[in-house]
DNA sequence: AGTTAAGCGAGACGGTACGTCGTGTCTTGTG
DNA sequence: CACAAGACACGACGTACCGTCTCGCTTAACT
């Protein structure tokens, strides 16, 4: 999203005055706060010039519209879930799944998502990164899911991604359309329907 | 999301001049048409008011917002799955499944949803239309769930709410999120998933 | 401005209900009113009709326009100076002027003479109107300048129409331009200036 | 009525963009010919904006109302009468009469003043813009009045003031009641009232 | 007494303009 | 060059007012 190309690290020394790293800090956190407090799409780009304390021809120097600017700081607020390999593939989706519990539950960015998917639907260029930004919560499951078909908890032939859709499809369910709450009880109920039908 | 207030069966009549039906009409028809020509976002309410005829003033008459409006628009279009016994769980999740799918590939109206989602959630007014919006889709779910609670096909403490964020889950994130293809491959794998004991 | 024909006292009854009397009343006094309370220009049909309690359809049944209605008001409100023969020019010119002065320190109604002649520049009923309103200033003074010619006072070249305008034209002045104080030094001044020159 | 302060002679730079002169040109032109086309109060912003190849919102950056622009183009199409002394009261009266008399016929913009002091009512800053306006055509007569008076053409102790409300009173009462003919023959006439010491 | 035409209250309606807001770009002067 | 400040084009927003209309009810005068 960025339009700062990749620097080469030598070379590629750009002439004048150097970017400032303030301005990136001051402007990905101000998004973020006003994001939490007004949501996403009451979120104007004057308003984050301002409480940035930056001008808006600078901002749009970096991040080429609100929406590319917004994904980049949920992408900065996203924690990510890093894979860990409990020895069972029950004990690794529990863990998994409680950390993205945990995710969801914290408040801020809440109403991010589902003001991107919206834009996403007319601005190609946000729907790349928005993909992008899916990949980081599928990649740990299809590893997780991978172990299982090696320790031999999974069929050969299980395809992996729509087992992966079935597991994150509820969580975007609720959080997008129905608004129920995502908590440990989904966690193991969705554990309870799911896992039996797969053991081997 | 009609303004109007549910008329008292007996009498009632409001009294000056009656709100015209055929004003309704239009307005929802020239929503729809520019929502599949233009998607959206990029419908706007004088659009709307030209080609609906209609003035401005008239439509915000009965709809609060362009969103209200919108998914009133979407309710219309939306042909409802009715419910058929067809003698067993898996039949009739089968048949069932596969005429969301019909309903999903049908082009018109297709950015609706992900526009609503955004917009809902800073407005309890939409909020509360969607989630009625959502009923229609969960409501014959519920019934062959529990049908199938009756036949023995399913555990009598199955928890059904969950079970059918895990059956539309699939769906939302498919259509919401990863922008894959929701299709007859997508049925035939989640059932088999979620209902391996009852194949073949 | 009325619509309503000047009846024939025999034959010309008109058929159905007959109009009321107090509706009449009623919208003159809240144009009156709310004239006074928030300007011509702000005062909108709807509130008048709120605050007469009868129904716009019914005040556009009397009255062609906002413009009709406010100078009909303006007219019921303008209180009618009489020509006094005090034996001299100057003293029917003192007397006359004397009470203009006080027609046009009484409130109500201030700014309903500045808007009209907005409106009456592209709407040829209410100019012709308002023409007639002025009439009802313009009369009383001929009749005393004719006197003064009759008495000798005034040459029998005078153009009195001229005159009249040079006269009435400072009260003008200072009510719509200037928005200087129409007062008795205003009197004073203006004969002084204008009475010696008169004489014959 | 220009919302920019008068600027500092000295430094006093605004920082950001400059406004462009440009823009304010077209404005009060596309304004100007509108206003001579369909008259002031049929003239909307809009039609303002898009004649002038302007948006809106920086037509309302530089005025706060439809009036005040009107005002500034009055102001700007308004050609002044220099003061020139021929050597009599008579002659220098008579000189910027027949100037004015001129200035009156020139039809452009002609129902410009009639809208304005309408608003002008309820409107402080365009009733300021306005009295700004008048003096414009008082401060001449001025001027000229007291040169007659230091020849002793005019007696010392005259209220130059009310004289030229006197003069200018009955083009007033003429352009914005009457709507009769402001020419060479009432200036004649008028003189012929307000001076006749000093005929022939 | 019943008929009938118009008056009337309520409020929907088309049309038009309003003034504001938000996005993304552009143009200054300054560091 | 980056940057702050803010002007700018574009386009949509939701509101307000005008004058007309469409209901159902009421009121008299005429049959």
């Amino acid at each position: 999203m960025e339009i700062v190309p990749p620097v080469d690290p030598v070379a590629a020394r750009p002439r004048g005055r150097p970017r400032s790293a303030e301005v990136d800090e001051a402007v990905l956190a101000a998004t973020v706060e006003l994001a939490g407090e007004v949501g996403v799409s009451r979120l104007s780009m004057d308003d984050v010039a301002v409480r940035a304390k930056v001008s808006k021809a600078t901002i749009y120097r970096r991040w080429s519209s609100k929406e590319a600017l917004v994904l980049d700081a949920l992408r900065g607020a996203m924690v990510p879930i890093e894979d860990v390999d409990t020895g069972s593939l029950r004990g690794d989706l529990e863990r998994y799944l409680r950390e993205l519990v945990k995710r969801f539950q914290s408040g801020k960015m809440r109403d991010v998502l589902p003001h991107l998917i919206g834009v996403a639907c007319h601005d190609a260029n946000l729907r790349c990164s928005l993909d992008d930004y899916l990949q980081t919560r599928r990649v740990p499951l299809h590893m997780i899911l991978e172990r299982g078909v090696g320790r031999g908890e999974l069929a050969v032939d299980t395809d992996l991604d729509v087992l992966i859709d079935v597991i994150l499809g509820p969580f975007a369910y609720r959080k997008l359309l129905a608004q129920t709450p995502i908590d440990e009880e989904l966690v193991d109920k969705l554990l309870a329907i799911v896992l039996p039908n797969l053991q081997r």
